[in-house]
DNA sequence: TTGCAGATGATAGTATTACTATCAATGATA
DNA sequence: TATCATTGATAGTAATACTATCATCTGCAA
């Protein structure tokens, strides 16, 4: 039962594609591997040339800069989430099943892994993860947001969310918020994550071990009944307090 | 009928109490005018110092670095936030009107503004909103989020969400995710009103002019059907689609 | 075997940034 | 008038984000 997930990745996000060379891949996964040890922005290519016995000048052979390989990252890894959602959700009818088993993926949970046991040459979804949680904002919360836009970089972003936003239709043809749902949903998943993390007070779930149900679990919870409260919703129902026209 | 609303900083945000000088009050409404325009990453202290006719070693004597000044503007308009919360919901009773009033102010709608009336010495705080939406996540997505923590830099937030998520509780007594759930319609008012503007695709409001209702009076009510509606749900008449135990 | 192409190594260099240090000028205060 | 705090003015440093150049190596095709 071997089988990898291929990833054809958008040309625009490298110079040239590090899943050719064997150099490539090391700067991929041991990018990972370095921003989420020590953040994004305190890694640099120096740093990451050193601990791959590379030069700074080879790895700018692969991305134009610094915020290319983020955006890479986090490219890649909303294009296997989304592949993750197809295989988990394909043999599924019911789409109420289909949007929880969705909530679990966002939360990386239950996911028979089989990226996980491709060896020392795999990416490390976890960690990978975890950089998403905390950096992927910076992918295009920039200056340059528009222009990277024409270029298609966040499209793996924007498929993941029509594709929930479909699945969502299924469950509520008549709902109108569909692709605001779908990306409130996921961005919600990821900084409670991290509130729940770092900043726990801005949230109702701790982070003390040996508690039950973890933090996870709940964090599962919270989303599950803000998305299913909301597509459950009678529309119009809640008339605003004041309605001026 | 002048008043001015006193914000009291917490002296960690800075080395210099910025409000004490004439310096300090051109450094802050100008850095918010020059982020607003370029960014806060293309933002230098070199930059903000030619603006106002100062030097770089000056605002240092300031700030102690770039971060720091965004930490303090992000922090000067929660506080700004949670008095016009205050302000707004005083003479309330009903906990949905407040809630309602409270998204408006996310909105930064119908506020009569004090500020906007006080000439050329006031904070200009549209473009401060604006500035929150687009790098107010860089504030805490930091290595050193944990130390910043613990020097209560974001204690502004915290208190806002606090104070939401009081009135959460004032609707719905048995809400069990009232402090995530302040911290997320926050959120998400922001960067839907992000995504609005530079990713329209993820959302279901455009920004197209002359379409009634506006993109966002469309987000607006969004954000009333998230919330209601997760407040008003029955609890737990979601069970998880397996209950594994 | 030669020769050539493509990838990488190795070294150097540049502009900018983020910050620090120093001292002189200024202006208010005691 | 002395002094004290603030700012101006200038200089400098270490690190960063790149770019340029050329040598070396490794297949591989003729």
């Amino acid at each position: 039962m071997e089988y990898t997930v291929q990833v054809r990745m958008n040309e625009k996000l490298f110079l040239r594609d590090p899943e050719s060379s064997e150099l490539g891949r090391r700067i991929v996964r041991q990018s990972i591997m370095l921003i989420a040890d020590i953040g994004f922005e305190e890694m640099t290519f120096r740093k990451l040339a050193d601990r791959i016995n590379t030069k700074e000048a080879s790895i700018y052979r692969y991305f134009e800069n610094k915020h290319r390989l983020l955006v890479y990252l986090i490219a890649w890894y909303w294009q296997w989430l989304e592949y993750q959602v197809i295989f988990h959700t394909n043999n599924l009818t019911d789409p109420r099943e289909k949007l929880d088993r969705i909530l679990k993926i966002l939360l990386l949970k239950n996911i028979p892994q089989p990226s996980f046991s491709l060896g020392a040459d795999a990416i490390d979804v976890s960690a990978l993860h975890s950089i998403v949680i905390r950096e992927a904002s910076k992918a295009y919360l920039t200056h340059h947001v528009t222009e990277d836009n024409r270029q298609q970089l966040f499209k793996p972003y924007k498929d993941l969310c029509g594709r929930v936003a479909g699945i969502i239709l299924e469950y509520r043809p008549d709902y109108p918020y569909a692709r605001s749902r779908a990306s409130s949903i996921i961005e919600t998943a990821h900084y409670q994550a991290y509130f729940m993390q770092y900043l726990p007070s801005l949230t109702d779930f701790g982070v003390q071990r040996d508690v039950l149900p973890s933090g996870e679990d709940r964090l599962l919870e919270f989303l599950r009944h803000l998305l299913f409260s909301s597509l459950n919703a009678p529309l119009h129902e809640l008339p605003p307090v004041h309605t001026k026209r």
